[in-house]
This record gives C-alpha cells, structure tokens and sequence, in this order.
DNA sequence: ATAATTTTTTAGATTTGTCTAAATTTTTAG
DNA sequence: CTAAAAATTTAGACAAATCTAAAAAATTAT
C-alpha cells in the first residue's frame, strides 16, 4: 500500500515517462509535484527502495513493473470517476479535474470494478483519454494534433492534451467539443493560427489552442 | 481546513459527545481512534487552538458551534456516499462502511449537492441513520432499542447502532433488515435474549444483538 | 481521609514529507 | 577541452502525527 503521495509521484512519474518510456528528470517531476528538486530526491529514493522505480543517481527514474502497474491504476480511477461526475452528477468538463484528482485515491477494488460497470465499461474519460481497463490495457490512441493538419484536411475532435479550466472553457465557448467534426481552411503564416469549419462556423484558433487539440482524420 | 486525522477526530468526537452533549474523555477517544490517549491529548490541544473544540486538562473536551459544524458535514458525507454505494453501486449494507470512511474526505461541498441530488435527496442512509441537510440539520430520531419493549409489542426495524459488518451479516442472515415488522414473543429471563416474529417466523435473539436494533412502535 | 487505581498529561523520541543552503555532477558553450 | 551554467544530490532542519515511559491529577474503595 502506498501514501496518497507517493501515488501522486506514480502517477506524475507515469504521465512524463511516455511510451516507450524515457527515464524522467527530477526538475520535471518537481515543476508538476509544484516542490522542490531536493524533495522529489528524497521520495524518488524512497520508492527505489519499494521497487517501485528505477533510479540511478543524475539520471532520473523510470517506473518498473509494479510501479507502473500501480500509476496505470491510479490513472483508470481518475478517468473512470471524470466520466461519473460527467455523465452521472453533470459536471462539466472542466470542472472534474481537482475532485477526481482526490478520488482517484480512493483505497477498493471492488468500488471501482463496481464504478466501472455502472458507467457502462466506458472507453474514454470526458477528455478523449483512454480508461485503463481493470487489468491495466487500453487502446494507445493514434490521434494527431491539430496543427499537424494541413489546408483542407478534415477530422473529428477526439481529444485534448491539456486539462486546465481555463483551457477547456475556451474550446466550449468556440463550440470545439469531443466529436466534433472540423475542416482546416486556412493556416496563417504569421502565427500559425488555424482558421477552420466546424457546424458550418468559421473558428479561428490560435497555434497554442491548436496544439492540444487532437484529430482522427 | 482540516487534515484527514483532525476530520476524524472531530467525527468521534461528535459520536461519542450525544444530544446534549457532554465532554469527551481522553480514553474514549483513544479507543475509537485506535491509538494512545497521549496522541489523544497532542491532538486536542490542536483543535482546541483552531478553536474547534473547548478543552479543560483532565475534564474532557466538548466540540465548538464550528467544530459541530464540520463534524456533522463529514457525517452527512459519509451517509450520502453509503446511499450511493447501497443505491448505485449495488453493495450490501454490511460493505460500506470502509469505503465511506474514505470517500467522507474527499472535499467538494459542490461535489456533495450534486450528489445528493443524484440520490433524490434521501433522509436515512443503508442503516437507516439520518442525513444531516446542507445546513446540517436532520431529525433527531427518537427510535427506542429493542430491549426496551415488552412481551406483545409491535414496531418497525428502523435503524441499528453497530455498523460492523458481522453484526449486520448476521441480522441479514436472520432477516431482520430495516422496515421489518416485529413483534416480541418472550423475553428469557435467565440471558435477556429475546424471541420474535418476523414475516411469519419465530427468531431468537441475543440481548447483544436486541439492543442494537432500533424500534419505531 | 488516605491509599490504591484509573485516567490524563508531559517529556522526549520517531516517521513522513518537506524545506534551505551548500556541495557535487552533468551538460552546454566558447 | 575547459569554464560556466544547469541539474541534482546531500546535509541538516522542521512540522505533523504518532509512540513509550514516567509524572501528575482525579476517582474509587476501604
């Protein structure tokens, strides 16, 4: 059994690693820990010594089995109770990240296999993110983003790649949610901002929205 | 805001403190929290600085009108997630307790309005405790225990006073579940267990057993 | 009322997760 | 290839919550 916050360091650990997984810097894990480098050291030796990470002095860590069989876990609960507070308690999306963040704590396998059949086995969380499924397998999605389109390309919205209120508000508000089908007409050369269709609106979208919009072609 | 260990503090502290209340001893709580009563003492003096409850060496401690509040918050989490785990999630009554014992933390009042609109505002949770309202009022039930009725009285099962899950296998086993009709047979003089009818059959209890059933006659 | 028992508190130590400041290693630039 | 910069680790300290052992206060029993 790990603390609330050695999850936490899990699962960060996990979303910066990748696939294939790339060892991951301390400075990196202390930026979105919001702590410092001398305390991400001190817990990265801790979980070294559980096993639950790889880790050679000054040159990060990587998760090991168990390590990441524990994060993966961590983040199909976090998905899975999105799409409840979503789907059941009408949150919208993006006002689910901070409570699933403390959900996805929540100490019973039974509860979240529970969950899990209640919600219909879903796929995908509010956000277009794979959900894990109880033995830890989910579909790597192939969704490129946005600004890898060229003029002309059309596509659905399937995802996002960044998670913040503010961010998620924007896209509501410009009527980019998931499902969405969109056609690019026009990438400016200055900025790179993206002019596109979508429900027969011309929307235009700046390079940084863009690039955390992700497409199925 | 409180830690997780002052949450449940301040929660027993309110279930053992009774309407009206009377101060807590130090060794009561100690019992209940499964630690020493020196932690005990460390811990109330804590709250006592938040002003959270009043505290006179060696003469127990009482809650504050902000203690009581954020006490009874925390119950009226913990009940509404049991109807959720009970209603929802198709768990028996003897299985909850655990889990709520987690999820009462989890920290979102809007979180909890949503909730208990999901669940149509219920008024008793699985083991037919009353759910404080948002502004922690409920109705101070006023249900007598089984032990105090006589040869030939009827009434309803409407509540038990023990959540651990062997008691409320065995009163499962035995039928004896809320809104059961009862009626009392005998009293055995000898052990004070007591014999009833329940849905046309004779069953025996215990004394241990009878007074944690709650009556309504 | 005083002795024995029980309850509670104090003192000092431990663990977990964090911090700052200084030292060390690695990387980058000239 | 060496010097400067960046990243990382170590050392030592702190707050939270707990513990054991011993001291103090309250209760009870004779």
């Amino acid at each position: 059994m790990q603390s609330f916050t050695e999850e936490n360091y899990l699962k960060i650990i996990y979303h910066l690693s990748g696939t294939p997984d790339i060892a991951v810097q301390t400075n990196a894990i202390a930026e979105r820990m919001q702590t410092k480098a001398a305390s991400v050291t001190d817990m990265i030796k801790k979980l070294a010594d559980k096993k639950l990470v790889d880790y050679v002095k000054y040159q990060g860590v990587k998760l090991t089995a168990p390590g990441r069989k524990t994060a993966v876990n961590i983040v199909r609960k976090h998905r899975l109770w999105e799409v409840f507070l979503v789907e059941k308690l009408n949150f919208k999306w993006d006002e689910v990240h901070d409570i699933a963040e403390q959900l996805e704590h929540i100490n019973s396998a039974e509860l979240i296999e529970r969950l899990d059949e209640f919600l219909a086995f879903p796929k995908n969380d509010p956000h277009g993110d794979p959900i894990p499924d109880k033995n830890g397998r989910f579909d790597s999605y192939s969704f490129i983003k946005l600004t890898k389109l060229n003029k002309g390309d059309q596509g659905l919205i399937m995802g996002v790649s960044e998670h913040s209120s503010a961010f998620l508000k924007h896209l509501e508000k410009l009527g980019l949610t998931l499902g969405k089908q969109i056609e690019i007409m026009e990438i400016t050369d200055f900025d790179g901002s993206v002019e596109l269709y979508a429900e027969n609106k011309k929307i235009s979208v700046s390079r940084e929205v863009a690039k955390h919009i992700l497409i199925k072609t």
